[in-house]
DNA sequence: GTTTTTGCAAATGATTTGCATGGAT
DNA sequence: ATCCATGCAAATCATTTGCAAAAAC
């Protein structure tokens, strides 16, 4: 069984001339296992598990460095911590206005008329994401 | 000319049993003059130009508090800080990347699919947004 | 060997909290 | 008179930065 994300990762690294390091495998390997929306923090004490002594620093900046591969996409998040989310398919989220809760949704967006219009502002569209806000079932009690 | 803001304000004010007072006034009426996106900083700034003295803990209550009431809404953001849109109608968002620019789209948004499926995973949805990543015209050169 | 990454510690920026005083009802 | 809201200062949280040592190429 090979390990799609690390080959993705190791290749993209050599093709910008960036280094293949144990930390960077490390923090796409606990990403991808996590399978979940997930913070910086998250991150580290999962990696921190598995290899003891990677700085937060380092999470952070690979974090970074993955999204900008596209391994991962930033979720739209109106407070707080970044939140980052494994899955780069075509999908969208509730909010939690109440405990931050975010829920995945699959659905149809019909994003060409905003890109056009994300075009026609020059603006260069990478991705189209919907945010929900609401309460969730339980902060609705 | 009848501020139309802050009488809904006071009224909501009263109903919920808050108290009508002159910097929850001020700040919603400096959110509505600079009519457009601003941080906290932003409105405290004009809020203290006009008022002298009111201290940003404040600020960030009343922010807080006129987006319970619904007379702001939260953006998604690529920096740190929170930012309030005083447009509370049906409109989207793109998000430069780099620089964290956000500007206006109008567009149509098909929100059933969607809203049909947050009512499904018990979401009580209030408004659904899209967030357009990507680069501006000026990152992008 | 050269250059990039890392870990550490400290800095920064945004927002929140605790608490005593002041103000709205 | 009663309670909520305010101002102040300090605390907290997420993230970034500077720099010397270690690792990848």
């Amino acid at each position: 069984m090979t390990d799609v994300k690390e080959t993705t990762l190791a290749a993209a690294l050599r093709g910008r001339g960036q280094r293949v390091t144990p930390q960077r495998l490390m923090v796409a390997r606990v990403v991808s296992d996590l399978d979940r929306h997930v913070t910086a923090e998250v991150v580290f004490d999962e990696v921190s598990r598995r290899m003891p002594g990677v700085s937060l620093p380092t999470v952070y900046a690979t974090l970074d460095l993955l999204e900008g591969v596209g391994l991962i996409h930033r979720v739209a998040s109106e407070r707080g911590a970044v939140i980052y989310d494994p899955r780069t398919d075509d999908h969208h989220h509730l909010v939690c206005r109440r405990c931050g809760k975010i829920v995945d949704i699959d659905g149809p967006l019909d994003a060409a008329p905003l890109l056009a219009a994300a075009a026609s502002a020059g603006f260069a569209a990478d991705h189209a994401q919907v945010v929900v806000r609401g309460l969730c079932a339980e902060c609705a009690a």
